[in-house]
RNA sequence: GGCCCUAUCGUCUAGCCUGGUUCAGGACGCAGGGUUCUCAUCCCUGUAACUCGGGUUCAAAUCCCGAUGGGGCCGCCA
């Protein structure tokens, strides 16, 4: 006998009720490292059953992100689109007598509620609808009472094997009747959850560990309609800075927010991956290839981890110093208005090292592209110099660069001429630093001679001269 | 409150399965130093952790039990 192995396919499910969460871009990322390194098939399935808070905008946001960060689906599903099937199965559930339409109101289930928090005992539904009799069902409908579904829950021990976690056990009796559907063509999460995942013949059901407590109900829906069980695995959730779960109130938490900033793909990739995944290495830099080759679901952390910032900042300026000037460039283009190109890469080239985000590079370039700088005269002296001393330095400079020609206007040349001069003194400051202020016009930036370069000989001496005449 | 999950530097983690080679390694951060003014890059140095209590053992971060801490979930949301 050939042992025929299962065909591994996984899906990444989310809601369109929001943008892409950083949390559940991470599940999609395990998802895909996992089916990827076994030749398996990773589906996309948008799970838009509710449509009040479902939006096409959301979707849309949810698709450009998977796209920016490079996951490519094999196989795409709309939960809306398939209600048909849902109430198929919910037709057979209500026939079997595994589920029945529960007529309780929302207030009176709110009320229950209430009564059980006071009380302090379980919260659950107290199964007062379980056993009408088919006349009481019959008057229900006439009179137009609305209704659930409710599934019937039997009370037994309900055992999976997760594979980050081991064996997980719920006791059942502890969850009660929980909703399946709203009505005949709208069906609830864990039930369409459970339909999907077995049509679609999901091999692993890899998530957040938020829903490590839906799964003992989706198992008991699996049992009770005979469906295979796919294998489990439960990913240690994201967290703030304050150890809950990440969420708005903590900032950016969607993928486009990080897009909008300026963050690359690689940096979100590299970053989320070893949050929570590590394969016992010193290696902390991980390309999309091989995460898929190395990742394996044994090497998932339990627990929760907080989502760090700065660790994000330092990966995405490594990812950032590693682009080809062009591809930087090119990056760099919607935080930038200049038209130049030429010199737009010239200035990007002298601020790669500098950059954590590419949204940066529009208020550390900007001083290239202007007429006239601002800045508080102050920032001409450098340490104890005077006024005076700082006119001369300034005067001298302007003097030397006149003679510079045109053709040898450059950091190099630049440099062979004006080091001399700033080491006559004992401390290069005194010339470099004035320089350097009055071309930037900023206490920090990238250095004299090459910004010099970029500007060309006419601004440079424009803004010495500028500088001069503020003191 | 109930159920479930979890526990190594401030943070992400290696080591734990297969106890001794570890007075616990790496990275981020932070501090100090070096490199043609500043900032950044790069390099060097430093900083800092096995939650606690029992047990098993010649020996425990590693195995067992308990406590404590942290988190998640308890919807006609997903």
């Amino acid at each position: 006998m050939t042992n025929e192995l299962k065909e591994i396919r996984v899906r990444f499910a989310p809601s369109p009720t929001g943008k892409l969460h950083l949390g559940n871009a991470r599940a999609a990322l395990f998802n895909f490292f996992f089916a990827k390194h076994i030749g398996g098939k990773f589906i996309l399935r948008i799970e838009d059953t509710d449509l009040e808070r479902s939006t096409l905008e959301f979707e849309d946001d949810i698709i450009e992100s998977l796209t920016w960060l490079g996951l490519e689906w094999d196989e795409f599903y709309r939960q809306s689109a398939r209600i048909e099937t849902y109430a198929k199965y919910l037709g057979k559930l209500l026939n079997d007598g595994k589920a029945y339409r529960c007529f309780c109101t929302e207030e009176e289930l709110e009320k229950e509620r209430q009564g059980q928090i006071d009380g302090g005992s379980l919260q659950i539904y107290s199964g007062k609808c379980r056993n009408l009799s088919e006349e009481e069902i019959k008057k229900n409908l006439a009179e137009g009472k609305k209704s659930i579904i409710r599934f019937k829950s039997p009370s037994q021990k309900v055992r999976f094997v997760d594979l980050i976690r081991g064996e997980v056990e719920f006791d059942s009796s502890l969850i009660g009747d929980f909703s399946i559907a709203k009505d005949l063509v709208t069906p609830l999460y864990n039930f369409a959850v459970v339909i999907d995942d077995f049509e679609m013949k999901i091999s692993h059901v890899i998530r957040g560990e938020d829903h490590i407590s839906n799964t003992p109900k989706q198992i008991l829906l699996q049992e009770a309609l005979n469906f295979s069980q796919p294998k489990y695995a439960h990913l240690p959730i994201m967290l703030g800075p304050d150890r809950t779960k990440l969420s708005k109130r903590h900032g950016d938490t969607s993928v486009s927010d990080y897009i909008q900033q300026g963050y690359l793909p690689e940096t979100l990739i590299n970053f989320m991956a070893l949050l929570g995944w590590n394969p016992g290495g010193e290696k902390e830099i991980y390309s999309m290839n091989e995460l898929i080759k190395d990742f394996s679901l044994d090497k998932v952390q339990k627990g929760g981890a907080i989502f760090n910032i700065q660790r994000l900042d330092y990966l995405n300026g490594v990812y950032i110093r590693q682009k080809s000037l062009d591809e930087l460039a090119e990056l760099c283009r919607p935080y930038l208005t200049t038209t130049d190109k030429e010199q737009l890469k010239k200035a990007i080239s002298l601020y790669q090292e500098r950059l954590k985000k590419l949204s940066e590079i529009t208020e550390l370039t900007e001083f290239f592209f202007k007429d006239a700088l601002e800045y508080d005269k102050g920032l001409l002296i450098w340490k104890d110099m005077t006024n005076g001393e700082v006119k001369e330095v300034l005067d001298k400079l302007d003097k030397i660069l006149c003679d510079v020609e045109d053709k040898a206007w450059n950091k190099a040349k630049l440099e062979e001429i004006l080091m001399p001069e700033a080491e006559k003194g004992n401390d290069r400051g005194r010339l470099l630093w004035p320089l350097r202020a009055a071309l930037t016009g900023k206490k920090a930036s990238a250095g004299p001679f090459e910004v010099a370069e970029v500007l060309g000989k006419e601004k440079t001496l424009d803004r010495i001269r500028q500088a001069r005449a503020m003191l």
